[in-house]
DNA sequence: ACCTATTTATAAGA
DNA sequence: TTCTTATAAATAGGT
């Protein structure tokens, strides 16, 4: 495959079998990982290069494939009785093994994959099955909603108490003001070039002020309880 | 590379899951091969089916293979030393043990249990992926029973077939019974005893008849497609 | 590393 | 399993 065909036989040149080698390793190795994925197989690969560098591919681990392998080829070896302890962990792997596939079909199903082997009643109880996993899932969600909405709400309730505690202050500093506006206004003939320095440092409260101040932080909730409805509307806006 | 493209992942349905394997494990192992020769370098691949049997190639010796790759790996624990092939077991229970367990959880929590250690991000994805599986089961669900469904309908033909053609047979044997009544009846004068055990034995057919005879075995289904829809009705039924 | 004409592998269907 | 064939993918030979 490629600009033109070649026999299977050793590269002469050793620049262009480093190169095809290169390029055929990572063909292979992508290839037993595609076998093993499509195929749910266990699959190992080990390379040397002539250069003797190493490189492999296990789709599990390459110690549980060469220990596979070994088994699968020698079964003959222990089959009299020397390691009982081998042999114990080696069932006890087998059992373990044995589970997970049950387990992992199971979860395929529940996944809605390979219904194919199942019949209507085993659908049906699947579906309800779905159905009440689905019905928990979401009063789980719907309550963490629920929480985080009560808690933004008290949060935003504190915030407006604060913020009524805050307009309460400002009104009281503009009452201030405006009595030493007065003061200052009615000695106006006397010191007149003060006026404007004092209107512009404190809070201002004329009608013709150049910076309308807002202090509101929050638009308190509407499923607020703890706030009489009244005070909604009694956000601090100077202005 | 085929007649249509495929995304890596497993193949759920088993036949082409095994048809595949056989396909790419050949392809592997021959790609295996020409690295190998081409690259002068030395390949090993194993491969364990999901039904567990090995396929495997090296280019020179599996065992050499092994030992060099555990060389590389400065894990020159014997493969065949036994005390090390505990260890390797028991980790091996161990990891298996794990995997079990991890899956145990998700599959736990696609049960719609334990779901307090969840995020709502988290609880949406499950939400959604209930719904999917949800929707793919009952999916796979309503084809089986419309597949039921169909069948039960052509065998509802078929028997309905049946029960017209045992009409008309009806038919003629009472027009038959009816012609030999007429001579009967005809002759009556001349041997009036032989009447009755003749309308006893036979299909009698007189309105006066004691013992309606129903041959209808099923009510023919209105989605037929197969019979006239005046058909319905010609049901097998005497008096 | 990238390009692309060509060869190969293989998916789908029988 | 094996064959066929249309198509996807890998890659040989260059740049």
């Amino acid at each position: 495959m490629g600009r033109g065909k070649i026999v299977i036989r050793r590269i002469d040149n050793s620049t262009s079998r480093q190169v095809t080698f290169s390029k055929r390793r990572n063909g292979l190795l992508k290839k037993a990982k595609e076998l093993a994925i499509l195929c749910d197989a266990e699959v190992g690969v080990t390379i040397f290069s002539s250069t003797g560098k190493l490189y492999d591919f296990a789709s599990t681990s390459m110690r549980s494939i060469i220990e596979r392998y070994n088994k699968a080829k020698e079964e003959h070896q222990q089959l009299g009785s020397p390691n009982s302890e081998v042999k114990f962990w080696q069932r006890e792997a087998a059992i373990l093994r044995q589970k997970l596939q049950n387990l992992q079909e199971n979860h395929r199903q529940m996944m809605g994959e390979e219904l194919s082997g199942l019949g209507v009643k085993e659908l049906q109880n699947l579906e309800s099955q779905l159905e009440m996993s689905l019905r928990g899932v979401r009063i789980k969600k719907d309550q963490i909603l629920m929480n985080e909405i009560q808690e933004l709400n008290r949060k935003g309730n504190i915030i407006h108490q604060e913020n009524v505690e805050l307009y309460k202050k400002v009104n009281l500093i503009r009452q201030e003001n405006n009595e030493l506006y007065k003061k200052v206004y009615e000695t106006r003939d006397v010191d007149g070039a003060n006026k404007d320095s004092l209107l512009t440092n404190g809070l201002g409260i004329g009608e013709d002020s150049q910076v309308p101040v807002c202090l509101q932080l929050c638009q308190p909730q509407q499923q607020s309880y703890e706030t009489p409805t009244r005070a909604t509307n009694m956000g601090l806006q100077l202005q």
